[in-house]
DNA sequence: TTGTAGGCGTTATCAG
DNA sequence: CTGATAACGCCTACAA
């Protein structure tokens, strides 16, 4: 049934080093002396100018297919100032960066919307540049358009940020406030998300919730404290500030600011969590001490990141349209690179409740 | 304990109008008319050439920090002829390339890896082109090397990957057998993580295993398909040609074909899918029917995604070292483009079993 | 130690 | 319709 085909690669290496050098790189002016025209002509044959005659328009481009011509996209860009390249920067800790399932999934929308209008995507992996900034390094790669996918990445960020604005390159960024005429950014509804979660919690009857945040720099962080606030002050259930913690995003220390929350001896019968992973490691911690989840605590989360509906209990959280919010991303920053109507930002996304097994009604009696 | 100090960014939007016209592009031009010097002084200085006068070299400096200067890397590689970017090419069908989980940790440590080594990430999001190939693309945009990340893509795979291996240019793939002087590759031990698999299953006694393959033209395909024969070779067990399909990697293909093998009325106690999300098919398919995993049928994946641990049953499967895959892939391109030490390809990683709960001890009596 | 000159591959502005 | 010619920003002999 299975072939193996694949074999027809193996000697495939046949006259490999005839061009050893690297690129023999064929170029218009090759194209020009074996036509006979000057270089000028090619370039503007090349570029589908009207101005040209049939005759040597077909004559060029019969040659320049014999040749295997391509542009030379480097040269161009010199010219032109325009590299048909979006650049991204990701953060820099580990995961929460490129190596985010959250970013993974934003990020290949932000490809499939700015491949469709013909650029590539540039990674930078900026790692041991002293005095590089994104603003320094976008201009140094001449990059069209910035995209930037940061989580809570410390002080650095006002200089930064700020220098970017100002910079004029066309740039959104996801969770982060950008403005300024050629910014854009994009976000979920992270106090309404936050809002629901808590509102679903409260439907169960709980009324002492305990919150892990995430940090306390990022817009996301604060909004979803918010939403938490509001939804108890909604229902009048009073704010304990000893309820809530921060986790910076990072499971172990959801664990540890779930056991210290528990050492407390508050009746705390629910968490909620600002990332899936987080709300992971308080199931963990939870579970580590005796606790059963949901039927003695429940537990919401925030991302619907692919593992949460494959944990157990699959995890009740706040869903964040990822594919929506890097195709907007890229939608926004096409359209200030562009010029193409207004702005428009920021772009607030809905998100939604995802309701599963993390969840119950509240055992307590009050 | 959560304060709003995002709200410094809102203001920092005040002088964004100066420079509209996009960048500015301080060039050497620029340093050399301000210090006096020619530009070819203030090139060699910048790039730290022994022979210059230190006052002028500090005066140099000075400016340069002054003006805020720093290189177009773009006129820089059309001279060097050297980008500083890896281009990394993906699969184009949904759920295969950049969204799909195993390819996103892969692609993640090579971004580590040619990060440090000072390369950037070109990712070709290649739409919409005509005659481009791997080749003619990597070439238009100059990258130094490039990397593949392919799935099973079908006919046209022969000549774009013959014509990369004698393009010259330095590239590594990821399962995918490259071979050449410039072609590096990468792959797991599919053979013997097929057959651990099996083996496995055996040790558990199951004796009538089903294969749920990949497809019929990648390598991977072929060799986990070997590793499966070869280990119920050794276990005379016997090869049932009709207990192995082609699934294609598709979780919903796999369905399919799990059902068309349980309604063959065979025996069948254990499947052995080519992929974790052909393995969640293959239980998802199997519990509709009625069967339950793994008290009656038992379930192998391979790859050890994310979601695997989670399934539930959580996945027994064959874990591949998608990091170590990635890296080494980058390292092994770096030096074919650094020209240090030989090749030493293919690069073989070893599989490891990951036994967790998708299966049990064989309960039908032979 | 420094400046001059030529070129990397394209595009763009002119005359002819 | 076509061909010089001058950029783009930078590097690198070679000459001074």
């Amino acid at each position: 049934m299975l072939r193996a085909s694949h074999i027809i690669y193996e000697n495939a290496t046949k006259n490999v080093s005839e061009n050893k050098g690297g690129c023999p790189m064929v170029s218009i002016k090759d194209i020009a002396s074996k036509a006979g025209v000057s270089i000028s002509t090619v370039s503007r044959t090349l570029n589908h100018y009207a101005d040209v005659n049939p005759r040597t328009r077909d004559k060029i481009f019969k040659i320049a297919k014999e040749l295997n011509y391509f542009p030379n996209a480097v040269a161009r860009s010199l010219v032109q100032k325009k590299t048909h390249t979006i650049g991204v920067f990701f953060g820099n800790k580990t995961n929460s960066g490129f190596d985010h399932p959250f970013f993974q999934d934003v990020i290949s929308a932000v490809r499939e919307v700015v491949g469709n209008a013909g650029y590539d995507l540039l990674v930078f992996t900026n790692k041991n540049k002293e005095r590089a900034t994104y603003t320094t390094l976008s201009k140094e790669r001449s990059v069209d358009g910035i995209v930037l996918l940061l989580t809570g990445e410390g002080k650095k960020w006002d200089h930064q940020l700020t220098e970017l604005q100002e910079s004029g390159i066309p740039c959104t960024a996801i969770d982060v406030p950008l403005v300024g005429e050629k910014c854009g950014f994009v976000e979920s509804d992270n106090f309404s998300g936050a809002k629901q979660a808590i509102e679903h919690l409260i439907s169960l009857g709980h009324t002492t919730i305990a919150f892990i945040g995430g940090d306390e720099i990022s817009k996301t962080s604060f909004d979803r404290l918010r939403g938490y606030q509001q939804a108890l002050m909604d229902h009048k259930l009073g704010l304990d500030p000893t309820l809530v913690r921060l986790g910076y995003f990072i499971k172990e220390k959801a664990m540890e600011e779930t056991r210290n929350l528990i050492e407390t001896g508050k009746q705390i019968t629910a968490f909620f969590a600002a990332s899936d992973e987080m709300a992971m490691g308080v199931i963990e911690a939870l579970t580590a001490i005796g606790l059963r989840v949901p039927e003695d605590v429940s537990v919401v989360g925030f991302d619907d990141i692919r593992e949460a509906a494959y944990f157990r209990p699959a995890l009740t959280t706040i869903r964040q349209n990822k594919y929506k919010l890097g195709s907007t991303a890229a939608e926004v920053l096409l359209k200030i690179i562009e010029n193409t109507g207004p702005s428009s930002c920021p772009v607030v996304l809905p998100c939604e409740l995802i309701v599963r097994e993390s969840t119950a009604a509240c055992s307590r009696r009050e």
